[in-house]
DNA sequence: GCCACCGGTGGC
DNA sequence: GCCACCGGTGGC
């Protein structure tokens, strides 16, 4: 447990994590408070420190040479996370934890494989606090935005709260915690506010899909965009908004990530295509077919799986579009 | 016909 | 594995 909590905070490890979590939650029981569970929230927040921001690829392979000595990093610790619930536990006897109705209504999916069944979807914001690491409820999503939009500068503590919780301070016990009944997700840090008038939904998927979950933009006359490349065209389309003052920048379609491992199903093995520079008569054995069994036996909870994402080998700049080159791109 | 939700794919 | 994009389609 103490090694967890270390491990939380310890700037290198953290400084590999991309994470901001939203959490979703895939039960409706009830939340508990236990030391315990605080202990390991902050674990679970800890996770997520990283300065990766999507807009800047450059400075995140930088963070990466340096992650022995990111010194500074905890106070980069504050975690955000989503929480989704179970709407069918919704009413259930729950905490206030329905402070988004918007996203509260139950949602179906009526796909081939997928007998309707119900969606996770938001069922409330939390952030944790870079002192304590207990987990906050923020009271609306557009507080939650506006947090996340510079959590990296502007770490999340409890006394932030007092905004709307005048007596929150670190000794109170954690509003939630990470005790498996909920879908919690790691949201990313440092995401831009919708432009006013506009919204940025995320839509969680069902599990076993392909993908955690999509974001959309709705523009004030309800349309709904799914891509910077959308927006883009969009924005060309209805130069009134430019004029305004929106740009590509306040756009961002970065989706959490699942904090349960297997929420998302596996991608088959794609073998690359020969390459005609290379022998084709090695001797190959396919070990990883996406079966994940062979983790379930993994002692300790699996919160900090994840981890592993972020050693993925640089990207070059120049090989990389950003978003908004990309939109330009597709001009 | 619309659209919310999903799968697939290419690229990195 | 993650990300971005977009086509397909069942249900309304």
């Amino acid at each position: 447990m103490e090694r967890d909590h270390l491990d939380l905070a310890s700037p290198g490890k953290a400084d590999h994590n991309d994470s901001y979590g939203s959490s979703v939650a895939s039960r409706g029981d009830n939340m508990k408070h236990e030391p315990k569970d605080s202990r390991s929230s902050a674990r679970a927040g800890g996770i997520g420190t990283s300065n990766q921001n999507h807009k800047d690829v450059a400075a995140l392979a930088e963070e990466e040479e340096h992650d022995s000595d990111d010194e500074d990093n905890h106070s980069e610790d504050a975690q955000k996370q989503l929480v989704l619930y179970d709407p069918a536990a919704v009413g259930a006897g729950e905490i206030a934890l329905d402070a988004d109705p918007i996203n509260s209504q139950p949602r179906r999916n009526s796909f081939p494989n997928y007998a309707s069944r119900i969606l996770p979807s938001v069922g409330a914001f939390t952030v944790q606090c870079a002192n304590c690491f207990k987990w906050r409820l923020i009271p609306t999503k557009e507080k939650y935005e506006e947090i996340r939009e510079h959590i990296l500068e502007q770490p999340f503590y409890c006394e932030t709260a007092h905004e709307w919780r005048a007596e929150l301070s670190c000794d109170d016990p954690p509003d939630l915690t990470q005790d498996g009944s909920r879908l919690w997700a790691i949201d990313k840090p440092n995401i831009a506010q919708p432009p006013p008038g506009w919204e940025r939904l995320l839509r969680i998927r069902g599990e076993g899909g392909t993908r955690f979950a999509d974001v959309y933009y709705v523009a004030p006359s309800g349309k709904r965009l799914r891509s910077m490349v959308e927006v883009e065209k969009y924005l060309q389309e209805h130069p009134d908004y430019v004029a305004q003052g929106v740009s590509m920048s306040q756009f961002s379609f970065q989706i959490p990530r699942p904090l349960q491992d297997n929420y998302v199903k596996k991608r088959p093995y794609r073998p690359a295509l020969p390459d005609e520079n290379e022998p084709v008569n090695r001797i190959t054995w396919i070990a990883d077919n996406g079966d994940t069994d062979l983790r379930l036996g993994m002692p300790g909870p699996p919160l900090f799986e994840p981890l592993s994402q972020s050693f993925k080998k640089k990207r070059t700049p120049s090989k990389r579009m950003s978003n908004a080159d990309a939109a330009c791109k597709s001009s």
